[in-house]
DNA sequence: TACCAATATGTTATTTTGACATAATAAGGG
DNA sequence: CCCTTATTATGTCAAAATAACATATTGGTA
C-alpha cells in the first residue's frame, strides 16, 4: 500500500469488504506474547492485519502479512473466526484517533474480518512495522493495553480457540526453537492454558503421544541440574495434527 | 433479491465480495441428510446460501438464510470455515450452466464464502426454494450428486468439522425431536461418525455426561421391545457446550 | 565443598475405556 | 393365545488413562 492515506475505494487492488487480522503469538520468558503495531504519530496499538488483494487467496494474504511482519515463512497459521458484525467498533472514535492517516471518504464502509492465529518462534521473528505504523513489538498477553478497533476481543477469541485446539492437538512445533526441554514445553502449555500442570503427569502425557525425541544432549549454562533436550518428530507430529479426533471407539 | 437476474454490482444492497453457504443437516431414517436446491430450468443442485446485506451481520445472514429455506429460527448454526481461494471453481462452466439466470457482467468478480453448518429437526423443517431455484429437498449425504460451484468440497469440510466437534461437544439438541430414544441418538452419532458404536459403551458415555433425562414414558407403536424416551436437560447441555475443553488437569 | 534451585522420575488409587453376551419385551402372525 | 422375532436394556472385567502425591539427582554458585 504505497498511498499516503488508506484508500479502499473499488478501484483499489484490494478487496474492499473483507480484511484479515493476525494474532501472532510467541513464547518468551515463560510468557505468551502477541505482536502489536503502534500507529504513526500515536500511542495507539492494533493487531497486524490488513486488506486482501483481489487476486490473492485469503490464506495467502494471511501468510503474506505474517511474512511482512515477522520475516517468517511456512508457519502454523490457523483461521479461527470470522468477525462479521455490522458495527464492530466505534468508527467515529477510530477516525478521530487516526485522522492524520486515513481519508474518511475512502475508509471502509463496512469490513468483515477473518481472524487467524499464528504460532512463531520468538527468537526467529523480526518484528517489522507496516506503512501505517512506526513500531512493531511483542506484548505480554497479560498486559495488553486497550487496542484500536475490536482487536482486544479478537485476541480473546483467538486465545480461547488456541486453548481448545490444545486440548486435542499437539502444539509447540512453531512456538519453540528446534531443541527445547520438557520444562520449557510445560511452561508453554501453562501459559496457554493459564494454569499450572503437574510435571510428572505432563511428562508422561507428552511422551506418550510419541511425537517427541529425546536427544543425548542436555541444555547447559543455566544454573542447576541440566535438563535433557527434546525435538519434535516432525512426521509423527504432523500425523497427530491430522488424526486428532476420536472420542468414541 | 427481486431482480430477474443476479446482480452483484456495487450499487446492490448486498456485499459483493463475500457470500455464505449453509450446510443444513438433518437426521431421518437413520441417515444424515443435507438440504440442496435445484436451479430453475436445470438439473443442477447447490447448497443454500447467498449474499449478505450491507447492513446485516454475517451470522444474521446465515440465520436469515436458514429461516428462509427451512422456516426454522433459533437453531444451532456454526461457522466452520472461510473458503477464500481466488478461483474456487470453474467460473466458465457455471456461467454456461446458469446462463439463463445470471448476467455475466454482474456476476461476482470474485467471492469469498463463509461456511456454516446447521443442525435441524427433520420433521420441523419446511424446505423452501429461493428465487433462483425451483426445488428444495433433502439429500442423503451418502448420495449427493456433483453440485455447482465448490459445494461438494464445502460439504466435505462441514462434515469433518462436525465430526471434530462431536468429539468434544454434545450434539443432538437441534437434530432430534424433543423426545428421543437412546438408540436413535446412537444412530445419529453413527451417521455423523460413519461407523458403528457399541450400545453399552455408548449409553454409559452419554448418560455420564449428565445432560440426558430419562422420562417415565416409552416409545410405543414400533414393533418389539419399547425403548425409553429421553430428553436433553437444556441447562446442563448448554453448560457442556461452553466448557468442553479440558484435556490437562 | 556445601548449598541451592531446578530437573527427573515412580507409585498408587481412582476413573475411564474397550471388549464382550444375554435376558427382556412388544408386536405380529399363526 | 402362544410363539417368533427384531429390538432394547443392561453388567462385568481387564486394560488403559488419569490424578494425586514426594524424593533423589545434579550443575552451578557461593
Amino acid at each position: 500500500m504505497p498511498q499516503e492515506k488508506i484508500n479502499h475505494s473499488n478501484a483499489s487492488p484490494y478487496l474492499s469488504e473483507l480484511t484479515l487480522d493476525c494474532v501472532i503469538l510467541s513464547f518468551h520468558e515463560d510468557c505468551l506474547k502477541v505482536l502489536l503495531l503502534r500507529w504513526k504519530g500515536t500511542q495507539e496499538w492494533s493487531l497486524p492485519g490488513g486488506p486482501i488483494r483481489r487476486n490473492e487467496a485469503v490464506d495467502a494474504a494471511a501468510n503474506r502479512i505474517l511474512k511482512e511482519r515477522t520475516g517468517l515463512d511456512d508457519i502454523f497459521l490457523q483461521q479461527f473466526h470470522v468477525f462479521g458484525e455490522v458495527e464492530r467498533y466505534n468508527r467515529e472514535e477510530i477516525k478521530y484517533k487516526l485522522k492524520h492517516l486515513i481519508d474518511p471518504d475512502k475508509w471502509y464502509e463496512r469490513a468483515v474480518s477473518v481472524g487467524y492465529y499464528a504460532l512463531v518462534d520468538h527468537a526467529k521473528a523480526m518484528p517489522t512495522p507496516d506503512p501505517f505504523t512506526e513500531q512493531c513489538a511483542w506484548w505480554d498477553v497479560q498486559q495488553i493495553p486497550a487496542l484500536l478497533f475490536d482487536h482486544n476481543r479478537i485476541i480473546q477469541v483467538a486465545r480461547q480457540a488456541l486453548r481448545t485446539q490444545l486440548s486435542w492437538q499437539p502444539i509447540g512445533y512453531n512456538l519453540l526453537p528446534e531443541k527445547f526441554t520438557l520444562p520449557e514445553l510445560q511452561r508453554l502449555y501453562e501459559a496457554i492454558l493459564g494454569k499450572g500442570l503437574d510435571p510428572r503427569n505432563f511428562q508422561r502425557k507428552m511422551l506418550s503421544l510419541g511425537i517427541l525425541e529425546r536427544l543425548a544432549e542436555r541444555r547447559r549454562g543455566g544454573a542447576f541440574k541440566s535438563p535433557y533436550l527434546y525435538r519434535f518428530k516432525k512426521e509423527e507430529y504432523e500425523l497427530k495434527l491430522k488424526e486428532s479426533n476420536l472420542f468414541f471407539s
